[in-house]
DNA sequence: TTGAAAGCGCTAACAC
DNA sequence: GTGTTAGCGCTTTCAA
């Protein structure tokens, strides 16, 4: 193995002046530094970062740290992630963690000594508190991209999911629905309250009827919603809701099936929103496309890499928070009511 | 930052023994033991892989390097390694790494100089060659999957490419159809070239007739294949082929859009056969489900870190390869000629 | 069974 | 502008 020693050697310098070069460092005779790489070259030169990292106390690395890494929900952001890594020449590490306990916390005592020297989290768990907290304690750099938690205190990007939700139920309202059903996912993540208080406001804000019947709870596997469409369907006409407003893809998908399962159609039957409007979809789906809340996860994405860089490099003060807002993408799934 | 002194200090023992403790050595007085795990769970001390690397020239880590991470495609290969990591107990570093040859030069560097101590790499390039001979000049262990080296030395995890294209050559001809002609991308993707000689064999084999004709060039985006399938249509019934076999999904869902474009119908006016039959493909996709040749990418994402650890613990001596077969998975784009 | 001491490869004070 | 020295946190001989 190459060191600076060695190098130091064949170019007949001493290490320092190795380091020196290696560095960058201005005062180097420009005789010398050539020599020196000369023989970094030649040898194959390249500095070993466990040994930088011990007493620098950097290496410049960022992790980022996602559950289910390989979902297709991550598409957008792992490529604006990767754009960023491309453009500030950094090193980015994935982590593709599971639930375990354990496991999340060999990881992160792993990276935050001496790998990385800061972390992006995305969508951590309430029972993750302890973990954000030793970070936090200790002092390591990180930012959490949509948290669990109710803390400004962290570095954080947001996504508005209040406002999206909000603007999900008026933009069925202004396609003429007034009985909108919400098919809600797992309360015990903070987006789905925020898309549900999001809906209520809304509602409420429109002054359509808001009974505990509007909210179906869809808290287990999704497939539950392909049943709960079903219901829907059973109900008379002038019962049934004109739409349902879906917190994700996945619920959305299952619902539609499950509606066209009994031969009805959407969006002529009945209107389906949803939040997400992924273009990979976890699972085949052959429907109308989707009409939905779209959210910016390739800028979100991106920022979080510039963000850490800048907050790395001084450039960014911490606690830094930004929240990014949605957007409608309209797909064939809500109908116009106003329209014949 | 609390360290191996601090700890032994508190203990009222020496560094050595806190370390012998760390590394649960026999030869440590139980009593002593019991107190030195007190201390270091009290003060939530965690050894510095930075110092533990420089001396041990190991972290147990592992990288996985992959281009376009996260395309859909990896989604299975992904999963499988996830599971691995977990019943192994290990740490997988995931790198998504661009064209780039700085860039890709950059991340070994790093990766190989005290992070992590044995790689896995996915899809390499040809201009990857010095990347690859470095590595092993080395003697750092790394394992290849799906590489583009005609080289045994290495280890290695390869797909059948050949026979699983023969084998839907064969397929298709089960299914009455003898005009198959082979929508074909990019020949310096050892992968396709594979696809190509099995496609050939099978061509001949089954006395078809092979022309050039018979193979379309889809060398630049997928997207030409679109054009490409409805030129075929466009064909006088009695020449144009009965069945297109294509090198990847990407490319057979642009050819099965051109067909659609024209009003032709999938599989009745022609079939189509595809190799990847990903469950999640990289666009918009509504027509028939595809038929293809499958991949089995989670057992070989599984393998793939279950073998770099055996390696790494000599229960495997280099080189190691292993050969995947593929498997036909039945869809709804090939017509059987032979009924009705 | 335990501790003292050396050293992994690098950088940063400090001296020259 | 350059070299010497010490030390980052850890493990591992070697003595005791």
């Amino acid at each position: 193995m190459v060191t600076v020693k060695k190098v130091a050697e064949l170019a007949n310098v001493s290490p320092s002046t190795v380091s020196r070069v290696i560095n960058g460092a201005e005062n180097v005779n420009p005789e010398i530094r050539e020599r020196v790489k000369k023989v970094i070259s030649e040898t194959g030169y390249f500095p070993n970062n466990a040994a930088r990292s011990l007493v620098n106390r950097k290496t410049g690395a960022i992790a980022v740290l996602i559950r289910n890494l390989h979902k297709p929900f991550f598409y957008d952001l792992l490529r604006g992630m990767k754009d960023a890594t491309t453009a500030m020449h950094k090193c980015v590490l994935f982590c593709n963690l599971s639930d375990e306990k354990e496991e999340r916390n060999k990881y992160m005592q792993f990276l935050t000594n001496g790998i990385v020297d800061s972390m992006i989290l995305y969508g951590t768990l309430y029972t993750d508190w302890p973990i954000i907290e030793n970070l936090s304690s200790s002092r390591f750099p990180f930012i959490l991209i949509e948290n669990n938690f109710d803390n400004s205190q962290f570095n954080q990007i947001l996504i508005n999911n209040f406002d999206g939700a909000m603007n999900a139920v008026r933009f069925l309202a202004e396609n003429g629905h007034e009985r909108i059903v919400l098919f809600m996912g797992n309360p015990n993540k903070k987006v789905n309250l925020e898309r549900l208080n999001g809906y209520q406001r809304a509602m409420t804000e429109c002054g359509f009827t808001l009974t505990p019947d509007n909210i179906v709870n869809i808290f287990g596997d999704s497939s539950q919603a392909f049943d709960a469409a079903q219901a829907i369907m059973r109900m008379p006409d002038e019962k049934r809701p004109t739409a349902i407003f879906t917190t994700s893809d996945k619920i959305a998908v299952q619902a539609i099936k499950g509606i066209l399962s009994l031969g009805f159609r959407v969006p002529e039957d009945i209107s389906v929103m949803t939040f997400d409007s992924q273009s990979h979809l976890e699972e085949e789906y052959k429907g109308p496309t989707l009409t939905g809340i779209k959210q910016p996860l390739y800028d979100v994405g991106y920022e979080s890499i510039s963000a850490i860089s800048d907050i790395m490099d001084g450039k960014i003060k911490p606690p830094y928070s930004r929240t990014y807002e949605t957007t409608i993408q309209k797909g064939e799934t809500v109908r116009n009511l106003n329209e014949g």
